[in-house]
Order: C-alpha cells, then sequence, then structure tokens
RNA sequence: GGGGCUGUAGUAGAGUCGGUUACAACGCCGGCCUGUCACGCCGGAGGUCGCGGGUUCAAGUCCCGUCAGCCCCGCCA
C-alpha cells in the first residue's frame, strides 16, 4: 500500500465526487480490456465503482492493469469524472460517475477462485462452505452478515434504552438433564470429568436475578447436539433477556419494543403493537400447530360432531376411538389435478397421517371418493361448518387429536406456500400464551417439561399440579413470526417448594436435582425475586429478516448437515497425547 | 435411526434405447479490439462421469453397495 490511505469506499462514490482526487481499494470483479482502454469494477463491501485506464493518459497504471485478474487486491488513485455521454449505466449505483486511474498498485494477487464471486451465480453449497471466504464475499451475503449486526445493534441500544445490563455467563458449564443432548468439554485438571456447553444460560440468568441484577441481557451462543435443519444449527445464537419483578405483560410488552425497533432500524418496516395474541390451545384448534402462520387463513375446522354419526366408517372409526375429524377448505382449490391430489396425501403420510380424504365442491354437489358414505344431510353440515362453495376444495384428516392436528397444520401451510396465499413481504406476529406445563412421555412414562423444569404454573392451575399435572398450564409464551418461532419464555418458579414439586413431578429426585442443579436451588433459597424471561433465535430472525432460505445464509461460518465445516475440516482427529492428557481412551477410531 | 432429491471439465448443466473420440455455455490461457459494464471477435487448454463392486461383447447410462451435499421424519426442555 506504500503511504496511500483510502478515502472512499467504491459503492459510495456518487455525482458529488466528481471532480475528487480519491483513493480506492477493494477487489476486482471483472476487467474489460478494449485494447486501449481497459475497465475494471472494482468492488467492496459497499458496492462498485467503475475504473477507467487510458493508455494515453497514464501509460504505467494501463500497463499494470494489463496484468490484473478477477479478485486481485488493487489500490488506485485517480479522479472522479463524469461518464461520458451515452456511456451512464443507471444499473449501477455508482454508473453516473467512474474513476480516471493515474496510479495503480497491486496489493495482493488471487488463484483463479472456484467460482465466480457474483450474486447471481448458482454453486453448489459444498463448494460455497469450502471457499466460504469468497462465498461472503457476494454482495448478497455481505447483506445478510451486516443486516444480521445491525439487528444485535438495534436490540443492544434498546435493552440500554430500558435499562438492561449486558453479563456474560459461563461457556464451559455443566450438563443438565432435560432437554437436548450437551456438547461435552473434558476437564483436564479433573480427569474423567466434563463441562458441557450451553444449552441456553437459563440457570445463570436467574441467578443474575437472585443476584439483583434486575435486567439482563447478553446476545450469546448456544450450542445443541441435535440433528440440523433448514432453520437449525448445532451452535446458534439466541437474544437472551430476564427482569425481575415482572409478570407475563411486562415481558411481551417490554419484548414487543424491541423487535419493533428492530424492525424499523434494518428493514424500514413499523409494527403494529401490541401484537396479537392466541392461546396455545386455541392455536392448535384452529391452525394444527403451535407456530401459526398468520399470513393466511384457511383454519382447521372441526367435524367430529358430524363424523361420529356418519356412514364414513374410517371417520366414524376415528372418533370412537377417541380421536377427531378435521378439515380445511382450499378456497377455489378445483383447480388442483387428481395426482397433485394424491401428493397431497404423500405430504400427510410424513406426519403420521394414514390418508387424506379430499371432496371438490362442483356444481352438482361433492365429486369425491368418499361421497357415497354419506347422507345429503351429512354432506350439507360438513358444507356449512367449512362453508364450502362450488370451485372448493376439502381435505379431511380422521385421526388422533395430535396426528389430525399435526398433518393438517403442516398440510396447510405447505398450501400456503403451493397456493401462492401468501403476501411476500408480509410479517405476521402472534405470541402464543398458556402453554401446558407438562407433556407425558410415553417412552420414558414420566412427565417432561413443555419448556424446562423452571417455568412457573400459572396461579389458578397449581391445585391441578396433584390432581391432574397434564391439566396444567405454564406461564409461557412463545412470538410466532410467519409461522417461524423466533422466541421463547416463561415466568419463572422463584419460590423452593414449588420448584421442589415440579422436580418431583417430572422424575426428578432430590439427590438428581441437587447433584444436577442445587446451585439454583440454593440461590432460591437466598431470596429470589420473582422473575421471567425470554430468549429470541438471532439466527432466525435474521432469516426473516433478510428473506433466506437457509439458517446458512446468515451465519458466517455455518456447519453442514452433519454439523461438520467444510473449511476447517471441523471436527477432526486429535493427538494421542491430547487425548492422554485428557485421560480419554477412544472406543471407536474415527473414519479416515 | 429412517424417507426423499442431487452428484458428468474450475462452475453450473445436456448426454435419447447401453454402442465411434463424452457435448455446448460461463470461467481459464493466448491473440485482436479505445467507451465497455454479464463488452465483442478469433484460437486453445481443460474429464478418475463422486467412489467401489456387479451385469454385459460393450456402462456416464442398468443393478448392488458406499461417500458427500441438500430437504424432511424422528430428535431439538
Amino acid at each position: 500500500m506504500g503511504d496511500w490511505k483510502r478515502t472512499h469506499y467504491c459503492g459510495q462514490l456518487t455525482a458529488d465526487d466528481i471532480g475528487k482526487d480519491v483513493c480506492l481499494m477493494g477487489w476486482v470483479q471483472r476487467r474489460r480490456d478494449h485494447g486501449g482502454l481497459i475497465f475494471i469494477d472494482l468492488r467492496d463491501r459497499e458496492g462498485f465503482a467503475q475504473l477507467a485506464l487510458d493508455p494515453d493518459r497514464d501509460p504505467e497504471a494501463h500497463m499494470k492493469a494489463d496484468k490484473v485478474r478477477n479478485e486481485f487486491v488493487v489500490a488506485v488513485q485517480g479522479k472522479v469524472s463524469p461518464r461520458p455521454e451515452g456511456t451512464v449505466n443507471p444499473k449501477m449505483k455508482t454508473g453516473e460517475v467512474e474513476v480516471e486511474v493515474h496510479e495503480l498498485r497491486v496489493l495482493n494477487t488471487a488463484k483463479t477462485p472456484p467460482f465466480m464471486v457474483e450474486d447471481y451465480v448458482d454453486v453448489a453449497e459444498n463448494t460455497r462452505l469450502k471457499y466460504r471466504y469468497l462465498d461472503l464475499r457476494r454482495p448478497s451475503i455481505q447483506q445478510n452478515i451486516v443486516l444480521r449486526h445491525k439487528i444485535t445493534r438495534s436490540a443492544r441500544e434498546y435493552f440500554d434504552g430500558e435499562g438492561f445490563v449486558e453479563i456474560e455467563t459461563p461457556f464451559l458449564t455443566k450438563s443438565t438433564p432435560e432437554g437436548a443432548r450437551d456438547y461435552l468439554v473434558p476437564s483436564r485438571v479433573n480427569p474423567g470429568t466434563f463441562y458441557a456447553l450451553p444449552q441456553s444460560p437459563q440457570i445463570f440468568k436467574q441467578i443474575l436475578m437472585v443476584a439483583g441484577y434486575d435486567r439482563y441481557m447478553q446476545i450469546v451462543k448456544c450450542f445443541r447436539d441435535e440433528d440440523l435443519r433448514a432453520d437449525r444449527q448445532p451452535e446458534f445464537t439466541q437474544i437472551d433477556c430476564e427482569m425481575s419483578f415482572v409478570d407475563r405483560d411486562d415481558v411481551l410488552r417490554i419484548m414487543e419494543g424491541m423487535i419493533a425497533k428492530v424492525f424499523k432500524e434494518t428493514i424500514g418496516v413499523d409494527v403494529a403493537l401490541p401484537m396479537p395474541r392466541i392461546t396455545y390451545a386455541e392455536a392448535l384448534s384452529r391452525f394444527g400447530v403451535d407456530n401459526p402462520d398468520l399470513r393466511f387463513d384457511m383454519e382447521l375446522v372441526d367435524i367430529s360432531d358430524t363424523a361420529r354419526e356418519c356412514g364414513f366408517k374410517v371417520f366414524a372409526d376415528a372418533v370412537a376411538w377417541g380421536g377427531v375429524v378435521k378439515g380445511m377448505n382450499l378456497k377455489g382449490g378445483s383447480s388442483l389435478s387428481r395426482k397433485e391430489l394424491d401428493d397431497l396425501t404423500d405430504f400427510v403420510k410424513i406426519y403420521g397421517a394414514k390418508g387424506l380424504a379430499w371432496a371438490k365442491l362442483t356444481p352438482d354437489g361433492w365429486q369425491s371418493p368418499i361421497a357415497k358414505f354419506f347422507k345429503p344431510e351429512e354432506l350439507e353440515r360438513i358444507n356449512h361448518l367449512l362453508q364450502a362453495e362450488t370451485g372448493d376444495v376439502l381435505v379431511f384428516v380422521a385421526d388422533s387429536f395430535r396426528v389430525a392436528n399435526d398433518a393438517l397444520g403442516r398440510l396447510r401451510v405447505h398450501l400456503g406456500h403451493k397456493l401462492g396465499l401468501i403476501e411476500k413481504d408480509s410479517y405476521a406476529f402472534t405470541w402464543v400464551t398458556d402453554f401446558p406445563l407438562l407433556e407425558w412421555d410415553g417412552e420414558m412414562r414420566r412427565h417432561v417439561a413443555v419448556h424446562h423444569p423452571f417455568t412457573a404454573p400459572m396461579d389458578e392451575d397449581v391445585p391441578l399440579l396433584d390432581a391432574d399435572p397434564g391439566k396444567v398450564r405454564a406461564k409461557a409464551y412463545d412470538l410466532v413470526l410467519n409461522g417461524s418461532e423466533i422466541g421463547g419464555g416463561s415466568i419463572r418458579i422463584h419460590d423452593k417448594a414449588v420448584q421442589s414439586r415440579m422436580f418431583d413431578l417430572l422424575g426428578i429426585d432430590e439427590d438428581e436435582a441437587r447433584i444436577k442443579f442445587g446451585f439454583l436451588l440454593d440461590a432460591l433459597e437466598f431470596g429470589a425475586p420473582p422473575h421471567g424471561g425470554i430468549a429470541f433465535g438471532l439466527d432466525r430472525l435474521a432469516m426473516i429478516l433478510t428473506g433466506s432460505d437457509s439458517i446458512r445464509d446468515v451465519i458466517a461460518f455455518p456447519k453442514t448437515q452433519k454439523a461438520t465445516c467444510l473449511m476447517s475440516e471441523a471436527p477432526g482427529p486429535v493427538d494421542e497425547k491430547q487425548l492422554k492428557e485428557l485421560s480419554i481412551r477412544l472406543a471407536t477410531r474415527p473414519k479416515q
């Protein structure tokens, strides 16, 4: 670079800069050699600038430009000038100007990249991940990463203004029962023992409340050793909060404000407050899932009462065995072909449904393989319940409450996309409240916490803890955006007796509770304030705000579905010496 | 653990019914070109058809296995 100092970003040059002497530094996007004149598109974080190298004006710079190739790192000094009449490029932000280069320095050469560093090239994901540093140079990914920064900046600003204190909690901590599989870290100093990387800072943030910090927040990595999905990585980031002396409504109100500020400051969208709320029970009943996508209608309708008496054995039996029959009206869906309807049947089978009954509403009534099993008045009643009109398609699942809701709920979202019911750039928020506290686990033959073991039951349901634990509702809440759970939290138990009762119900005996998180139980006995909090999934929030289909597009260095990093080749084998220091012997040799 | 999709020059693709030397595009290399901007024109190089096995006179193509990437189920308090 010599003594050169960059004066401008490439992407920020405008007509206002005409006449200025500038120094730019960046990467060569493309070189266009006209025999005489050479043009170079120079790229940096902020965009592109066209460099013009004229052999008559600056022969030495022109000669150097002749040797320049894609992705070379180049510095230039020159004058910003208006482009000649007729050569303005309206497609380019800096298309009105160019830099007349007087001097050019090649700061570094580059091998020919394995793929073009451009937005529109379609490259296999494994190639992108192996050369992640090149992929990250692409403008669209850079915009995602910068937008992610804006999210955390806005959130921190907001929380600071609301009196929150950012406090770090340990990564080397203790394995806790319940929840996801832990990532373990062996302790060298204490042979045979392990730290666990936190699945969330849950216990520590509660202890910070006991410690009197009152309002805590942290933007923090969490680790869960579970299988990956398009929106799930083994290490991910939470915007984590906890507050003392608050009830549920306090938490929701303050958190809505944060989300609204983030939306305004990242993508300029005004979020209407307060956000709508729906109970867990209502969400399940109307949408089949606890993360309803409210960008479109097409609600589920329970027709069990009609199905119970009907002549179609599949429906009647399902109800007789304690299940339900639910249906959905695909408004104007008669354009769906027989093949497409069959595909929908395959779709619901993924979620355990045994089949999907369907009926097309023609001017003559039901056109359906199952029409013959129903009396006219039964069809009439079902049509009425589903508000069916000519041109609609009705679909039904008869199964257990869980399977019918799950299958139709997922089908609803599938069809919402397939039938184009979702308006682009729309953001439908809802709080989901009143989750059940506990869920019966048939395999483990005991209750498990729906949220986590520190979630408080609703006051009016506390008596049910003994009578009917499965019926107890929790002071828990999720924030759902466009059908994606972007945050979840609860008011916590701050009373040792209730906490002990909870462990009891979870089949965690006192000794085990003491070993696993006795320190929290101890802390609860030293003046724990009423408290509660929430954690937002930063990655999912960033996905939605950037319109990304994959979580990998909003994480600088993501992992593959097998939880490997193709760039660093982690995880990898370690030296025998390292293992010995850690008192570890391998039962399995790593695959070569 | 299970289901599905994909894998062919550096990149992303075509490759018919199993049949001659595996195509054209972008990129790359060389040459020409003074207003392009996905510059243009001419020429050239570049292949372990993911890997292993099988069927066959003959396999990119068919079969079996395996590996990798992606999507999903299970899992993810």
